[in-house]
DNA sequence: TTAATATACGACTTAATTAATCGTATATGA
DNA sequence: TCATATACGATTAATTAAGTCGTATATTAA
């Protein structure tokens, strides 16, 4: 599950327009300068995410975008799946875009990726926009070192 | 964590000679036909492998290549890292490619993207050759339905 | 009504990565 | 000494990711 920038920006910009949810639309020019996002990259993602119902827009002054749906409505999953395609580190493993492979009957190697699959695919189809935004940003002292883990007090 | 062909192949291959351990050498023609790997591709993941001591070569007849380390001595992590380079989906959380992200301070998603990261690090980096080799290939009946996860049963 | 400000959307480009293939050199041992 | 291996740099082909550009259309505040 590598992400592309393309998901990285639809999440910034969801996060910012869950934060201002009920106050208006926020035009592509803002939300590109807030998140860092090249703007007329930026069109071509909100296009698709209205399409997917996520975002409503409204042009002309004082337009911009709102959120279409409750942010409990959304998953990060979804929004992975949308533009990344798989959620999961290989086809043979993917629920969603599952591919045959000749080795399946023979593969060591299945069983540990269907492992990891499987703990990240319920990680981000339980994770909504609203669930997500709660839990506030980690703050630098929460940061992994390396060689620490999750469980180990983070 | 997205896998690619190469590291693919080179797990695929990897397998074969750890259960081939201790029974003298495979020519490549072979690791390439049994593993269903381009052997034009595989000779330059077999030198790869050899840079890195996880593998031996022995040229002319009756030649080909041999496991060069114990089987419990070579992680899934080390062999995904070396050919796909990252362990995490996103830079601003890997421990070995970390990258700083200008978003860091106010990113909604940060946190559960890290918890992805620490899961699948933790796995892959405990997972061996050989204790990977010892949990037999998945059977038919243990594969995921669509909607079914870890921990349902599996 | 019109000018300013939005989004809409297809076409195009560029860069990077992935997945190979090819030719040839060199080492080994039966 | 010849058949059979690996060694290894050069090259290519295909795909995807990332981003730009031009222009059309809708809305509304003045």
């Amino acid at each position: 599950m590598k992400l592309s920038k393309k998901t990285d920006y639809a999440l910034r910009v969801l996060f910012t327009l869950v934060e201002h949810h009920g106050r208006g639309p926020i035009p592509i020019r803002e939300l590109a300068r807030r998140n860092e996002v090249p703007k007329r990259f930026l069109e071509h993602i909100m296009l698709d995410m209205k399409a997917k119902g996520w975002v409503d827009s409204l042009p002309g002054k004082q337009g911009g975008y709102v959120l279409a749906k409750e942010p409990s409505k959304v998953t990060m999953g979804e929004v992975i799946r949308h533009f990344d395609g798989i959620l999961a580190p290989i086809g043979c493993v993917s629920a969603t875009h599952y591919q045959r492979c000749s080795q399946e009957s023979v593969c060591r190697f299945r069983r540990i990726l269907l492992d990891a699959r499987n703990y990240v695919a319920r990680l981000m189809e339980q994770a909504t926009l609203a669930s997500v935004f709660l839990g506030a940003p980690v703050k630098e002292r929460e940061v992994f070192a390396p060689g620490l883990m999750a469980g180990d007090g983070i």
